[in-house]
Order: structure tokens, then C-alpha cells, then sequence
DNA sequence: TCCCATAAACTACATTTGTAGTAGTTTTGT
DNA sequence: ACAAAACTACTACAAATGTAGTTTATGGGA
């Protein structure tokens, strides 16, 4: 299945609202940017068609969508790709990349030290 | 500037492999997808109008081409949104994510350890 | 020198994507 | 009970994307 830059972002948020409304969707999109109702509509339209979310049940007049597909069946199949494309398909370079980049806290590069350590400690059973 | 997939699967031909004609990127694309040689030209026809790519040179009449732009001002831009979508905008949930899915070869450890390790001693100038 | 394989340039077209308007319907406040 | 607000379903449309054919010009081998 192949979602569109939008259509992700509203996938982000069934992912971490959890079931909602095209109504409610619309609201937490428009923080960000804005698009009319009929818009977002439109896209939660095209999701439902593609499978990646589903009605569950209906709320006055507005159907309650809820995502059908887990957000890491989409990462699982992106990171990958991304790492081929951005860091030769070497995931650690990408870790490099994060730390170089200031994007990890010192507590994450600890940890990710502990993790290293562990493993090699762990690795003869 | 946004690139599609294909324009980028292009690009990474061209940032790996540097000045390339189109027949000599059609080569190396039909290794992995079969498609004409005048699909990857139109490729390499936007790239250029996009200005991700430009001429360097002729070779008989063959037009080389080399990126215009660096691969790290793509992936700067696209790795941060990549994050926010699928681990919070937060990227040590990324790191978490590829130990957790044993994405880290003994070679990506290994770097690792050597990358933490002079990052260390590079620390305190 | 001359022809042809080949490369560039241009054109084409279906599909996807972002964006939104309109028409019809139903819940709900008064 | 009725009208307004709001929600769905449908339609529309330009731009981007993936894919490739056609036309034209020319570098290079026979």
C-alpha cells in the first residue's frame, strides 16, 4: 500500500488520536496548515478506498474512521528504503548522522553506548 | 525542491557514481527495474529543470550530467520529517527502533563504537 | 564520404495527489 | 415542527509522476 505525504499525516493521527472523525481530523490538521473540511475529506476518503483505515461506528451524523493498518507496517517498509536511499543502506550511518547532527540528547548516546557494550557482552550465548 | 521517488533513485546514482551520461544511468537503473531508456532521459530531463543536476561536459553526443546539489541537503530536509511521522520527532525512538529490529550489523556496531568513541575525544577543543 | 545506430528533444498520456466546490441529507436547537 | 448547521457523497481540476513513443540530428564506423 502506498500512501501520499497528506495522506500519511493523516494517518499520524488516527495512529496517535486513536478513532476519530473526518470532523476532528480536520480540526488537528488545520493547526498546522490550512485546508478546507472537504479537503481532508477527500483524503480520508481515498484511505478508507485504499484500506488503511475503516469505519467503526457512527456518532450522530459523523462515521468514526479508525486506522485498519499499523504505523509499523509503514515504517518497517520506508525505513529501509530510506536508509538505502540517504545512508547506503547502513543504518548506523544514519545514527552517525543523528548524533553529528545534534539530534540525540546525551542521555540517548548513553544509552545507545550501554546498548553496544550489552550486546557484545551478551552476544556469546 | 522536491524530488519524486524515481527522480531520487536517479540522484543516487549520480551522487554515488558522480558525472554520468543518461545512457550510463539507464544502465546501472535497469539493473534493478526494467524500464525504456527515454523514461530515465525524462527523468533526468526534470532533474535538470528542477536544477538537481546540470552539464558538465559532452562526450561525442553524449550529454554528461552531474548533481547539482548535495545528497545531505536532501536527506537534512527529509529525515527530520521522517522522524516526526513515524517515531514523534524524536529520533532516539528511530535508534530504539533499529536495535530493537536487530537493523545493526557487527559492522554498523562496530562503527558505531569507533564513531562514539572519537567523538568523544574530539569533545573537549 | 555516407549511412546508421544512437542520443537528444519533444510530445503524449494515464494515474496519483493536493485541493476544494456542490448537492443532498440528517441531526438538533428553538 | 422546522430551519439551520454540519456532515457525507460526489464531482472537478490542475499539477506532478511514471512511463514511453516520435522526430530529428549527428558522431563514427565501413
Amino acid at each position: 500500500m502506498k500512501l501520499s505525504d497528506f495522506e500519511l499525516d493523516v494517518m499520524q493521527l488516527f495512529w496517535d488520536e486513536g478513532p476519530s472523525s473526518a470532523a476532528t481530523i480536520h480540526k488537528w490538521i488545520t493547526k498546522d496548515k490550512n485546508v478546507a473540511y472537504t479537503t481532508v475529506k477527500t483524503i480520508i476518503d481515498r484511505l478508507e478506498e485504499k484500506g488503511a483505515i475503516q469505519r467503526t461506528s457512527i456518532e450522530g451524523r459523523s462515521i468514526i474512521f479508525a486506522a485498519a493498518i499499523k504505523k509499523e507496517a509503514i515504517s518497517t517498509k520506508l525505513l529501509p528504503e530510506f536508509v538505502r536511499r540517504f545512508f547506503h543502506g547502513n543504518s548506523s550511518q544514519l545514527v552517525a548522522h543523528l548524533i553529528k547532527d545534534d539530534k540525540l540528547s546525551e542521555e540517548d548516546i548513553s544509552y545507545l553506548e550501554t546498548f553496544l557494550a550489552n550486546r557484545k557482552t551478551n552476544k556469546g550465548e
